[in-house]
DNA sequence: TTCCGACAGTGGGGTCGCAAT
DNA sequence: ATTGCGACCCCACTATCGGAA
């Protein structure tokens, strides 16, 4: 197949805003693709790549040749392409990279390169990723969308499930089981915006367990064999021995445990996220780090446990034989209850001991991999700040022509400036996009043209976040964590806004 | 007919390792 | 030695579609 007819199905995707079309135009296209095709296909029309990740991003993107008039490349011709740029590595493997993909797109037509484009760049646009790829499969090969996400919260991977549903029907997608080894999509939570608000959403009794400000971690055991992977399935064994350890001290050697790893001070404290995440990046001298900065893995659900599958069992089932398989010190706290009361006791307990907040599970539901289905709600407090606009920046997409991502600062009381603290284009809705977008101009500071447009610090805004953490970016050493807009004060003078020294003590 | 679950999109800060400067 | 880049860790929120109620 060529890859002018994937551009086009693409194009025709992004014209139409219904789901069903976007759909039927998907299925099309995958129902007369070759079998040694179909994983090529599925990735690219779900904003994938069958390697992953090639090691191209949007620098090496910039100034590539212009098009030609006639379309030949295949999708097997760019596969390859694409192998061999990933294989590149050591001193000059960028300027090979870079020929490589200015070859490649001088023999591109433009609507060609702009689909790649795209798709190198991460940001497909068409409005079809995963969820909407799923049911095109299912309509390509003629099967229920159900045996589709199962198979795919089993393998974790669309392309590879795409594949086989094109090429062998139901009976192809039922052959995928867990395997140890082989991550698992893992299951999500929503959130709500306080206990009794999620105590509502599930109903009856209720397991909390504490949300501990860590990564999340799917550990495989087989025999003596152990494999930690991350939310994204990203293998991190190597990084994270401590865990390896944990897995091989258990007497069940035919497992798969989901959990959480996170630093820990002596004190029994939790370090801040990025000391975390800084430790579980390190590749370097894990040895040496194993001892400044101790990991420890906290468990909270069971997938597999003695060999037995316990995916589709309850999860107070599942934490049941988790408990029998795992001592009490490897586990996430855990309050089964339907009192408010004592709901309220256990957050303000987590809390007080440094954790991020809870998460309430319903003791009813299986382990819905991959969907941010009601059986999980996080609940964490949320803070507030009345802070000044500084900038704004112009959106992309479908804010392009908006001003959107607004610069954040706090007064410095001493001199009457205000201390950049980070940036938000979260909680904005399109009327409040249309007014900035308005109304902005009247306050530039500067020209209005530019990609960053600033303003005079006159605009008060209420701001919600989840914390304060360490930044080596602004000027005040502090930046805010998930920032987002609540509403505009115009009532409120800047001088009247939250000082600097308010948001520092936030930082403890 | 209205409601609501699922999905896609819009990006945020921090950190690492590697290659380039 | 420092900077730029790609990748990946954490994440909130709104708009929209279309099936459920």
């Amino acid at each position: 197949m060529l890859l002018i007819d994937l551009a086009r199905t693409s194009a025709a995707v992004a014209a139409d805003s219904a789901r069903l079309a976007k759909i039927r135009h998907l299925a099309e296209l995958l129902s007369r693709v070759e079998p040694a095709e179909a994983e090529i296909a599925v990735a690219y029309l779900s904003g994938e790549l069958p390697q992953r990740q090639i090691g191209v991003g949007w620098a090496t993107l910039r100034d590539l040749p212009g098009p030609r008039q006639i379309a030949s490349a295949t999708l097997t011709e760019v596969d390859a392409l694409f192998t061999q740029i990933k294989t590149q590595t050591g001193p000059g493997s960028q300027a090979v990279r870079k020929a490589l993909i200015s070859d490649l797109f001088r023999s591109l037509t433009s609507q060609e390169q702009s689909f790649l484009l795209r798709l190198l760049g991460g940001e497909l646009r068409q409005g079809a990723l995963n969820g909407v790829m799923i049911e095109a499969v299912a309509k390509a090969a003629s099967v229920p969308s159900a045996e589709v996400r199962r198979a795919l919260t089993l393998r974790g991977w669309l392309p590879a499930v795409g594949a086989a549903a094109l090429t062998g029907g139901v009976e192809a997608l039922r052959s995928f089981h867990l395997e140890v080894g082989r991550p698992v999509a893992p299951m999500l939570a929503q959130s709500a915006p306080n206990l009794p608000a999620a105590l509502l959403k599930i109903g009856g009794p209720v397991a909390f367990e504490w949300k501990l400000d860590g990564i999340r971690v799917q550990t495989h055991r087989s025999g003596d064999r152990v494999k930690v992977f991350t939310r994204t399935l990203d293998d991190i064994t190597p990084q994270v021995p401590e865990l390896v350890d944990a897995a091989l001290s258990l007497a069940a050697d035919d497992l798969v445990l989901d959990g959480e790893v996170i630093a820990m001070r002596p004190d029994g404290r939790p370090e801040p996220f990025q000391v975390t995440a800084a430790r579980v990046a390190s590749k370097l001298d894990v040895e040496r780090l194993r001892e400044t900065t101790p990991l420890q893995v906290f468990f909270f659900d069971a997938l597999r446990v003695h060999g037995k599958d316990m995916l589709d069992l309850p999860d107070s089932e599942r934490h049941t034989a988790l408990e029998q398989a795992v001592p009490a010190t490897l586990l996430i706290p855990r309050l089964v209850t339907a009192d408010a009361e004592e709901a309220t006791a256990f957050y303000t307990d987590a809390l007080r001991r440094g954790h991020e907040g809870v998460v309430a599970k319903s003791p009813a539901t299986p382990y819905a991999a991959g969907r941010r289905g009601a059986g999980w709600i996080k609940v964490k407090p949320r803070h507030t700040l009345d802070l000044v606009v500084l900038a704004a920046e112009w959106g992309h997409g479908r804010r392009q022509g908006k001003l959107s991502n607004l610069h954040l600062g706090a007064r410095d009381p001493h001199t009457g400036d205000f201390v950049m603290l980070g940036k938000t284009f979260k909680g904005l809705t399109d009327e409040l996009l249309t007014w900035q977008t308005e109304h902005f101009p009247t306050l530039a500071d500067g020209p209005t043209d530019t990609a960053v447009v600033t303003l005079r610090p006159e605009l008060v805004v209420e701001i919600a976040f989840d914390g304060v953490q360490r930044s080596p970016r602004y000027p005040g050493g502090l930046a805010l964590r998930f920032a987002r807009v609540l509403r505009y004060r115009p009532d409120k003078p800047p001088t009247e806004a939250d000082t600097i020294e308010t948001v520092r003590s936030l930082l403890l």
